[in-house]
DNA sequence: TAGTGGTCTAGACCACGTG
DNA sequence: ACGTGGTCTAGACCACTAC
């Protein structure tokens, strides 16, 4: 049309998107409630089809909201996961393997997939902290209440659990640490690198995640006594399943 | 025109992105390196605008480039800045309130700006944990070599820090702590909690942030030895610019 | 079958930064 | 002045989901 588009102000896709966005957030929307659609907004707005559509894409890549084709876009829902970083590790949780993700998923149902253990040359920053680059590596995807919310790859050096559980699928009781320990490399100390970034397309895939979800990278180092580094932990975690918790003393 | 579309392979704009995406990766592109335009990739491709505009716009979200106006899509660059949690709280660091940042940044200059100190009525969890709605708050913004990276917001009780340096914008040599330590409420332990998510639109502004980069949430909670909270600090950073680091033992 | 989001085209005008 | 990305329109066909 001939009506001037007045612009100096913020576009229209972003206002239809901050009015969207402060019914999310003042709970007038809430958890898993359906937006207006790309039509409902052409409509109510009177914008063309791409507009309404990048609207919602705001909202979407904001991790407030979750499209469903052929369906609708509703508003997101969390349900975290509470993962305690000194405490889960604490010697005491070894004697059952399984007690370390009780405790992360209080609980709550959670199964492991896709374990693959292979032996590999190890690269960069793994070789370097390892001192080898010959390394098996074990790799799983872990899952709560049929969701999936990590992605877990550990490397150790193959001088030390060459023949050994660990580079068997079930590594028996107690599970990885455990051995280690029996073979004389019980971790002593942990240091955990946290970043956080936007996953690239096979991960977001493997993890389903939604568009507008960072990824919080964990990469964990064990450490003996003697300060040999025994394992290199890099962790893939969906941030919208997870809290980490850290507790230490001044 | 008449060529059929080819549907049921992965659509023309995520295979554009997917080249690029390895081209950056694969370090073809490197750092701050310019990316073949919308105009580019028309004429490449032979796609209409919206089309190449999509599939730049897969990168950005993903954090692999930044768009600037009237001049290109970039290729993006990191420099994290290493935030060891513990070490850089430990009691001695007390001594000068500058020494916790000049650790984090590694002697990078630095600066502080947009302190605002105002009482307020606190909700939510802060009031729960601090265990009155009766606090100050200090909020202000880092910047690491001119460019903003962390906002932060600490509350304290108003009964305990009423009418001391803590409700001045200066509050004299070591800082808060020190003057915590004076009025018998050092702090004996601290817990953290991080998260990750997309940044609101104002927290994106105020922390100059290009599409695509998450959001790391810290709430730090600190303790007196009598396990009294005394402070509760909420601290958003640019996850581009920041590894935090956690060590302990097992 | 009707409605939804997903992809794509072919135009247009604008604000902006670099030359 | 020119090329860049930013916004917007008005169509079209598709795949998927719900009824």
């Amino acid at each position: 049309m001939t009506e001037s588009p007045v612009h100096h102000e913020s576009p229209i896709y972003r206002r239809i998107a901050d009015r969207l966005r402060e019914q999310i957030l003042s709970g007038a929307l809430g958890d898993g409630d359906r937006l207006p659609g790309e039509n409902a907004l052409m409509n109510e707005y009177g914008v063309a089809r791409a507009t309404a559509r990048q609207a919602l894409a705001v909202l979407i890549n904001e991790g407030l909201a979750v499209p469903r084709r052929g369906s609708g876009v509703y508003v997101r829902l969390f349900r975290p996961i509470r993962r305690h970083g000194p405490r889960r590790l604490s010697r005491e949780q070894w004697g059952d393997g399984r007690a370390i993700w009780d405790h992360d998923t209080m609980g709550r149902p959670y199964t492991v997939d896709e374990l693959r253990v292979t032996r590999e040359k190890a690269g960069g920053r793994v070789a370097e902290v390892l001192g080898t680059d010959e390394v098996w590596v074990r790799r799983r995807r872990y899952s709560v209440e049929g969701r999936p919310v990590q992605l877990a790859a550990s490397h150790y050096p193959a001088a030390i659990v060459g023949g050994t559980p660990i580079t068997e699928a079930d590594t028996g009781p107690g599970g990885v640490y455990a051995r280690l320990g029996e073979l004389g490399h019980a971790p002593a100390r942990f240091t955990e690198e946290v970043r956080a970034r936007m996953p690239l397309p096979n991960e977001a895939k493997l993890l389903e995640m939604p568009a507008g979800t960072p990824l919080i990278v964990i990469d964990r180092i064990a450490y003996t006594a003697a300060g040999v580094a025994v394992e290199y932990n890099e962790m893939l975690l969906d941030s919208a399943s997870y809290v980490l918790q850290y507790d230490f003393d001044a």
